[in-house]
DNA sequence: CTTAAAGTTATCATATATGATAACCAAAGC
DNA sequence: GCTTTGGTTATCATATATGATAACTTTAAG
């Protein structure tokens, strides 16, 4: 059987995911384009398109601006599963 | 009387502040020195005091690497009173 | 007093988030 | 077919988080 061992990396890199998706479902959720949302942050597009697919590692700038965006907290968008 | 508009970069610095203050309350909860969790966090000292002063605009990374030396979720590590 | 532990602040280098731009894809409607 | 809307991916520049180091303060202990 393969090895599962789980590096910080691996762990850290699902975060970033999960963050982008929970951004993603938000976003879904009140039926705002990505366009829209970027926008709404002062996000280029493809920086949009980056976060949701949690290739950045985002800084609590950003998250405010996205959280605000949305009309939820920041630690609401941070709240996802946790390996 | 003098105005009392609030700027984005304030309600963000706020923000970071009270990150910073979380970190710090939490940390001393657990009764851990800054340097003992700059340690565990593989931070400079340096580093985490800058953090807890609310002089930094945290990255995802650094909450996580934050949290889980203090036992707590990024969430809750974010979960603050928000302007 | 001296010493040490805990924290602060400043400076410089390096890594990287984000801005800026562009090319591209897919689906829907014409 | 063409066009638009929504999204993706790549590249380069710039701003800044963090690493690295050092000097400094403060507090407590001796």
């Amino acid at each position: 059987m393969l090895s599962k061992k789980i590096t910080w990396e691996m762990e850290e890199k699902e975060l970033f995911v999960r963050v982008g998706e929970k951004i993603r479902e938000l976003r879904n959720v009140k039926s705002v384009s990505q366009l829209e949302l970027a926008e709404r942050c002062d996000f280029e597009k493809s920086n949009m398109s980056r976060i949701e697919a949690g290739r950045t590692n985002l800084t609590l700038r950003s998250l405010n601006k996205i959280s605000r965006a949305l009309g939820v907290t920041v630690a609401e968008l941070v709240d996802v599963e946790q390996l």
